[in-house]
DNA sequence: TTTCAATTTGAACGAGCGTTCAAATTAGCG
DNA sequence: CGCTAATTTGAACGCTCGTTCAAATTGAAA
């Protein structure tokens, strides 16, 4: 079977690489299923809608990443320190983006998303905030003494310096 | 006389805060023209086109901060540490950020342009070029054994670094 | 005040956009 | 095989986009 891939696979694949190097608006439905090689009406059934696919694109990789972000933060169940929570945030990352391929295009995504108002708040709420959750708990009981408030401002700023980093 | 600004500069003013926020592709020219106050028309005739209204929205501040890194790399002729030669680099967007206003979106803005293949090479190379050669030379002389292709790899970092520090 | 160029206005243009839909095709199951 | 649901097709929809243009208005020089 020389295609093994489905109709959606194809467009989501598509769509990320177009996605990364134009940007949400700038990339058309109908440039994505050409390059696809699938129809123009195929993103609206399986997808229901541009923005719905968007927001696959950046789950399919992101559901990954933060399920490998939990594991290592999970690996011991207690006394991390600082720099084994941020290695936990931080190598997914860089072990993906060393691959190659559809994950260098998902670093430049969410380089892309991070510094948006329109998406931030869809996006990253709903990709990020479970593993936001799980790296200030973390970083609460290993650093004790420290307010609330800097360790959500610390997360903010590792997240996108390891945006920036991959980015490049 | 209640606005002394020109049609030319509301136009200017008003694209620069939409596409900072926005990006390129989602703003509209009407929607650019109605923030300023002004008929859809103007944008063409005082600009030419959607794109070269761009381009002068970013070459505005570009004009303004280049002007200023240079001034701060020719203060002394001779004998730049390579701090102050970064400094000379870093400090005019830090200074014009912590102005605000127009500034803070320029620093946006930049950061949009910056991960886009579409706009890098047409906006980077006529703004940042100038900047650059003054910014490798002074490197060069500052240390002598490093090779070039280092220096510029070094040069891109820097810009990357700025620009993602003050898009935040 | 007359004149002419610069600017502004309001409407229109063709093109491409995301989305929808009925009909045709395919695939899986009894 | 026959049947039903899932998928694909091709065309069309209304809409917004950037741009253009002739006419109207403004402003400055003679």
């Amino acid at each position: 079977m020389p295609n093994s891939k489905t109709t959606a696979e194809k467009i989501l694949d598509s769509a990320e690489a177009l996605f990364a190097d134009s940007g949400y608006d700038a990339v058309s439905v109908r440039a994505i299923t050409k390059r696809a090689g699938v129809e123009l009406a195929l993103v609206n059934y399986h997808f229901g809608s541009k923005q719905e696919l968007f927001f696959r694109v950046v789950e399919r990789r992101a559901a990954e990443i933060n399920a490998e972000r939990v594991r290592l933060l999970n690996e011991q169940s207690e006394s991390h320190s600082v720099e084994s929570i941020i290695d936990a945030f931080t190598r997914p990352f860089l072990e993906k983006s060393l691959l190659g391929g559809g994950w260098k295009s998902y670093a430049r995504l969410i380089a892309q998303v991070s510094n948006s108002p329109r998406w931030t708040k869809l996006v990253m709420s709903t990709q990020f905030d479970p593993i936001a959750q799980a790296f200030v708990d973390q970083m609460r009981s290993a650093l004790p003494g420290s307010k609330l408030e800097d360790i959500y401002w610390g997360f903010h700023f590792l997240l996108g310096a390891v945006t920036f980093t991959f980015a490049e």
